[in-house]
DNA sequence: ATTTATAATGGAAGCGATTTCATATGGCGT
DNA sequence: ACGCCATATGAAATCGCTTCCATTATAAAT
């Protein structure tokens, strides 16, 4: 692979000059210009990238950390935090940390191997400690879904509380008295925040908390089934659900209508999320909206003001709504 | 940020030694290992992955060229080859193309300026010549779901035919005589795969191919329910339906049961692909698994074998086989 | 015509690692 | 006690760029 001082050689001109025409950092004359271009055409030259950081101190790239490369969530997420910084010629290095502090600190170490220029995180396992040190470190780095006093205006997050306040208490308001709730795992702080807006919209209400109509998932489908199941097999009676999130939600329908019974006729649902299939699904999933993608390029616009500097009138705030989406899952009791 | 040197007058070792540690390169005296160890967690010394890839012409990462980074398909895709990489402590870098060409090779062009030591592509619009060209430009190169004849042995396809033919028979198998299919658009060469395979299957059990059981759809739900209301209007009898993807037989379900008729009672119906959502829908949709994550799989292996000449006695074959996934779409017939 | 400012280009020093080659040290056999 | 070899370490070149500073050429000003 050619390098940049072929092409100089071919074109008879300095390493300085092609750097030049490359970067359009200084003026050149058309006529070398051409030559250069000419050259690098020619040879098929294609600068390395690696050389480029190291020599520049700069490398283009933002990086990612998200948990799982497939899945609707994260796919949003990279999905809109790739088509803002691709409009702005910047590159997003993305790793994966599965959910495993340890894996989830490689990556955070990788991508800072990388001298990225800034850094998004959706960091499941990494404690504050850890984050906010990495943040003076010297490196931009913004924290999605997640909410550090410390590192204020460097965080960007949903209301969990209110998401899930609002998912109740528009049971409630459907004449609701009876409602589960299947939370996610309760070491995450999200699936906590949660349950606690459910415990909150119960409380408003003067409705006491059932221990009995509450069982914690796994945030995934299989959680979801056997929370139900174990729901409706416990002789408890409800009428509804809140669930920690709409893949716990799918879950709870399929245990619900294992038993014969209908969604929302016999029992209501109520997700958290508001994925993709969410609307596809039958019935349609009432569920609260988490504008992830919208979430994910607000970070990027973020970083493409502070950290490179683009003109931005644009003006953030860390706390983003959630809004309710109403399809099919819920009906109204009397 | 600390660099080697620093590191090396801290330890009051030379950067050699600093590396050799690191690297494990070169044996070193423990007392002197112990010390660099030292000075390094002492100044939170992160080695730059820059220099070190210009210095030993080595990334440890390779290139992965998708459309998009949501959907279940490269959802899969990444994920698969994600996790081989991973315990090779191998990275990858993710660029996406978004079906335009012109966003492809930009994409290309990126991963090759990264000097990756290898490119998985799953190219959609570039052209087999640039392919080729890239290929004998040095980079190790992998193709997904493409089969070029010069570049046998770097291509990892599915084998569409045998996947259409498994489910043409399958259907037949279960008493189904008169079996209609809705193609994808036929200029995509899986799209006429998959219309072969349905010819074969038709042709080796006596049933000949009528030609109004076929409509061509577009891949997409909208495609599938139009080819499926043209098919119900026509007047011609059918009781099963093939379908050139999943999302294609989303769409004829619904065309079906908005005359009124039920899948799988009075019209069977399979898919192609198995989207994560065809185990969600009503009915489940019985269709073809496509092992997209195994395929990707599948070429990091190779990578790791062909590129990073770790040992391995796997052996590879290009193209891998469809599998039946029986779901509750399709009902025998006497 | 001479000076001065300006614009275009080149030379060379980094950037932070790896790696080759040379050197110092110590143990061993004789 | 001598030389030899193996072993651990260091010095310095190198990777492919960017960028500062110097240099030359050109135009404008006096």
């Amino acid at each position: 692979m050619p390098t940049i001082k072929e092409v100089s050689e071919h074109a008879g001109v300095s390493q300085a000059t092609v750097s030049r025409v490359m970067n359009g950092t200084a003026k050149v004359v058309e006529e070398t210009r051409v030559k250069v271009l000419n050259a690098m055409k020619e040879l098929g030259y294609r600068p390395n990238a690696h050389a480029q950081s190291l020599a520049s101190n700069r490398s283009n790239s933002i990086g990612l950390l998200i948990s799982e490369f497939d899945g609707p969530f994260y796919g949003a997420l990279m999905a809109g935090a790739e088509e803002i910084f691709r409009k702005h010629k910047k590159r997003i290095l993305i790793s994966a940390g599965h959910g495993d502090e340890k894996l989830e600190k490689e990556a955070v170490e990788f991508l800072l191997g990388c001298r990225c220029d800034a850094l998004v995180l959706h960091a499941e396992t990494l404690s504050d400690e850890y984050l906010i040190e990495q943040a003076n470190q010297g490196t931009h780095v913004i924290l999605i879904n997640r909410n550090i006093a410390e590192m204020e205006g460097q965080c960007l997050y949903i209301d969990n509380e209110q998401g899930s306040f609002m998912a109740t208490e528009y049971l409630i308001e459907k004449g609701h008295k009876n409602i589960a709730y299947i939370a996610g795992p309760q070491w995450k702080h999200d699936a906590r925040e949660r349950f606690w807006g459910y415990q909150k919209a119960l409380g408003k209400h003067n409705i006491s908390l059932q221990l009995g109509l509450v069982e914690e998932g796994n945030f995934r489908e299989s959680g979801g089934y056997q929370a139900a199941s174990k729901l409706l097999d416990s002789g408890h009676k409800f009428t509804a659900v809140v669930c920690g999130n709409d893949q716990t939600a799918y879950g709870a329908i399929s245990a619900i209508e294992e038993r014969g019974l209908k969604v929302p006729d016999d029992i209501s649902i109520v997700g958290f999320d508001d994925l993709p299939y969410s609307s596809l699904i039958k019935p349609k999933l009432t569920t609260v909206h988490f504008p992830i993608r919208q979430i994910a390029a607000e970070a990027a616009r973020r970083i493409l003001q502070d950290v490179y500097k683009e003109k931005n009138t644009h003006t953030f705030n860390s706390c983003v709504q959630a809004s309710m989406v109403e399809r099919n899952s819920v009906k109204s009791i009397t």
